[in-house]
DNA sequence: AGAAATTGCTACAACGATTTAGATTTGCCG
DNA sequence: CGGCAAATCTAAATCGTTGTAGCAATTTCT
């Protein structure tokens, strides 16, 4: 039923290689031909098979962009602007969503079945292994939102997580906080590991400071409105840092809930910075995680890689700065 | 470099379409052989590949999942979960984010080189000719939160937007409000209009009761601040029946800011029921749309017409009912 | 003008699988 | 054990494209 390059040969009276070579840029092809094959291909309708053509060519174009994150509204921004950066470059996302999933050899054969050319693994909570089994599978890989290391297997973006802690405990010391808590995501991520180290490390030179830590469930609302409601009941901290915006806005809830008000009771300072900390109803001051830099990175990475540029795997670290809103109390 | 069923012929000892058949599910082949190819095919680690099967079977078990909602957080929640039922039946969602996208053209193509088994649609904004091209073009096609009608040229699945705008009426009628606005998304989409329909008809058989329109720019936070802002200046309704969540939550934002309160000076009812719409700090009254559903019904279909059921198209309409929190008065 | 280099074309063999047709083997029965 | 049908195999054609030879026509050089 679909017409083929075959077709079109027939009709402008060519090759099959002319025509292929009429649709390859930078091929030898006379005017004369090139029109007449426009032509006929214009005529039938004729659109190249780029799943035959990968056959030859051992290049599909296909990139599979792979996530468990599909409950946090960062992710939103995230496939946004990662499907526009790779359409943009005539690259098609294959999204996997492995919620679910803690083997990845599943995902791994379904994307060898497709032989994508690349895999973006996006996600700040999914173990390092991940990832490493992709290289290992022999695919090109990019982590965003991933640990950095000074040796790293593979190509990593992100924040740094230690750094980001340092930024959170002198955002909070500037403002005059000295009983200081850290609400953190499930500590199975090495994220939350991370910020700890950084958070504590900051606080540490200050000796009237103290430090508790606790960690939510889950990156969830009610994990975090959970875990704030049972803080409150022991006597809370002056001021907290949240491991994410949602965890954050669980924490407000119940602080709310329970009379008490913010930033005069509680501080809470989040981190991702997603769109929704900035309405008013929220008013959340968080660290911002620049999603836009790091998925343009990420592309431009896989970008280079497919074009033979075989560099060696390197972290890549993106800033990370304070937003400053209602839900931390202004410096002395 | 890959392992090829070649080779894992040679190395078993057999044809090569005593392997093709190995992995066909119901193909006639004896234990011993399929002992031998099985051994030889984890030896050598061999997956085969998707693509050039693809090639003779005519099907790639790639679903386009083509959307323009990539800011609304309701989204977030269809990809989720479309992805995983996707999954769940061994189809891959091939990502299209056409939100600067004007004409079907350009998608068209992309879908057909990578000769997709079918299309989802996840729009309530995009015109109804986009879905239709596709299926001029000769896809299998469901379009999920689009537009219900009497005859449809494919399948449509969600909510009858008329209907909403009744159920939307009803309710405000019931709390006893008489001054009712409909704050409207871009009145280009005909989910607009049609909930327009359905408002007016609905509060038409009440002499009195007043209803006036207004359309915001786009369904954003932004967008529903400022028309709710400008509403506020010119003398507001008693309460508004919002085109969308976020919207809802922007014009909740200009509300508080102009120093009034919900719902004791002006009432809101939103539509969607994303899950932040439940969070205390929103706590929206709001008509839900059941995304869970309408996904599960949308890949059933797909799941349908690739088994060969050409059922004829078919408008299926689900429920919506209002979910009571805080942001409309009391029944009197 | 004749030799050499360049262009542009066609024919044909891949790519990695499936599928058809035909050849073998196996199982069953008297 | 012979005969017949069913089960299982192999070889070859095919899917739609690209890439490599090789050939013909054209251009360039001396």
């Amino acid at each position: 039923m679909p017409v083929t390059l075959r077709d079109v040969a027939q009709a402008a009276g060519v090759s099959r290689s002319a025509v292929s070579r009429c649709f390859t840029p930078g091929a030898s092809i006379s005017d004369k031909t090139r029109a007449k094959v426009e032509q006929a291909a214009s005529d039938l309708g004729y659109s190249p098979n780029a799943l035959a053509s990968s056959l030859t060519t051992g290049r599909t174009k296909l990139v599979g962009v792979v996530s468990n994150n599909f409950h946090n509204p960062i992710f939103l921004e995230f496939f946004d602007r990662v499907t526009r950066e790779l359409q943009g470059r005539g690259l098609r996302p294959l999204l996997v969503n492995l919620s679910d999933e803690t083997d990845p050899t599943q995902s791994i054969r379904m994307l060898q079945q497709y032989s994508v050319d690349a895999v973006i693994v996006a996600s700040s909570t999914l173990p390092v292994s991940f990832a490493t089994s992709y290289v290992e599978a022999g695919m090109r890989v990019v982590h965003s939102f991933g640990r950095l290391t000074d040796s790293p297997k593979l190509h990593v973006l992100g924040i740094d997580n230690v750094e980001a802690g340092r930024v959170a405990a002198r955002e909070l010391l500037r403002r005059g906080y000295r009983r200081v808590g850290f609400l953190a995501g499930p500590l199975s991520a090495t994220s939350t590991r991370d910020r700890h180290t950084g958070f504590a490390e900051e606080l540490g030179r200050h000796r009237d400071v103290s430090l508790s830590v606790s960690y939510a469930q889950a990156y969830s609302f009610d994990a975090g409105r959970a875990e704030m409601t049972r803080l409150l009941s022991m006597g809370p901290a002056e001021a907290y840092f949240c491991g994410d915006d949602v965890l954050s806005i669980g924490a407000l809830s119940a602080i709310r809930d329970a009379g008490l008000s913010v930033p005069d009771d509680v501080g809470i300072l989040g981190l991702n910075n997603m769109e929704m900390a900035g309405w008013e109803l929220i008013n959340l001051t968080t660290i911002h995680n620049p999603v836009d830099e790091i998925v343009r990175g990420s592309v431009d990475l896989v970008d280079r890689m497919l074009s033979g540029a075989e560099t060696a795997p390197q972290s890549i670290a993106f800033d990370c700065k304070v937003v400053e809103r209602g839900t931390l109390r202004p410096a002395p």
